[in-house]
DNA sequence: GGATAATGTTGTGTCACATAACAATCAAGT
DNA sequence: ACTTGATTGTTATGTGACACAACATTATCC
């Protein structure tokens, strides 16, 4: 029990795991990190994270969106929403108005100098989608989406 | 300017965004979210992370490695790994020895105990995986791994 | 032997999650 | 109309995965 298996120790520079490279979500966790990373590093300068972008792009293609629905379609909770509504608020990009016909909920809106962010960071993730697929044509680009799609409906 | 696009809300039960739908990048990323929310609930009672479990793959697969190697092959900051290679060692999993030709480094080793859970972790993924990719045929699944990897390797 | 690099470590900070509890408001049923 | 129960936004708190900077110890290289 408990043998030292082999006593030359596997030190070298680069190690793998046959295990993880067969598994799907073990690649799935690597790309999309780095994935991220570059999106991270295309929005240089601009403030802007994944999860704002996804909410200015919702709220902008649905005008007058409460939270929990906008917390629903990106899978992000109400509690945890707050913040970041209010970042959005307090940087002049969203407004924020009472709902006319219901007095709990706010209507978010998107203002024009959130368009104008949101115009530039689609810009730069186009640039940014274009070099991480780089290595992809157009048919396996499709599929890709396709097949991630299909993995997260169930 | 600053005009209210919809004075009607978009306040329905589900919002959409073509935009997003269009990005390999959100895809990927709410993908792995709910992968790997049930890699979790697989899990269950075992104690176990993603992190974690690549780090006993890792480990196993290539005895005596030195914390910076298999942080290289994670993709995880020395600095990070710490706690982590703590946690798997007060836990009795892992054993952490001193390198033989190597001061600085320690060479880290899977023990029967951490083989144990890793094997019962491995079951659970495999079945984790089936749940998960239920809706992809094999050549589809195949595909998925290629495409990720492909992504990833720029 | 002295400069340079690598290993493990500590400390700190950020961000994306989670859960529980709460006030205000709405909706439904009787 | 009034109570019951659900919904909206909110606060508070915790966790886990990252990032970066600085440091002591040890190797390596000339």
């Amino acid at each position: 029990m408990n043998e030292p298996v082999a006593l030359e120790a596997a030190d070298g520079l680069e190690a793998r795991s046959e295990l993880l490279e067969g598994l799907i979500g073990y690649a799935l966790r690597r790309t999309t990190i780095v994935v991220m990373a570059d999106f991270i590093d295309a929005m240089e300068g601009l403030g802007m994270r994944p999860v704002l972008f996804s909410m200015l792009a919702v709220i902008r293609e649905n005008p007058g969106i409460n939270q929990t629905t906008l917390g629903r379609a990106l899978g992000i909770q109400r509690a945890n929403l707050v913040p970041l509504v209010n970042e959005l608020i307090s940087r002049r990009l969203v407004d924020r108005r009472r709902h006319p016909k219901d007095g709990r909920a706010f209507a978010l809106f998107m203002n024009g100098e959130g368009g104008l962010l949101l115009d530039e960071a689609i810009a730069r993730v186009s640039r940014h989608e274009e070099r991480v697929l780089a290595g992809l044509g157009d048919a396996e680009r499709r599929q890709l989406l396709t097949l991630l799609n299909k993995v997260r409906s169930g």
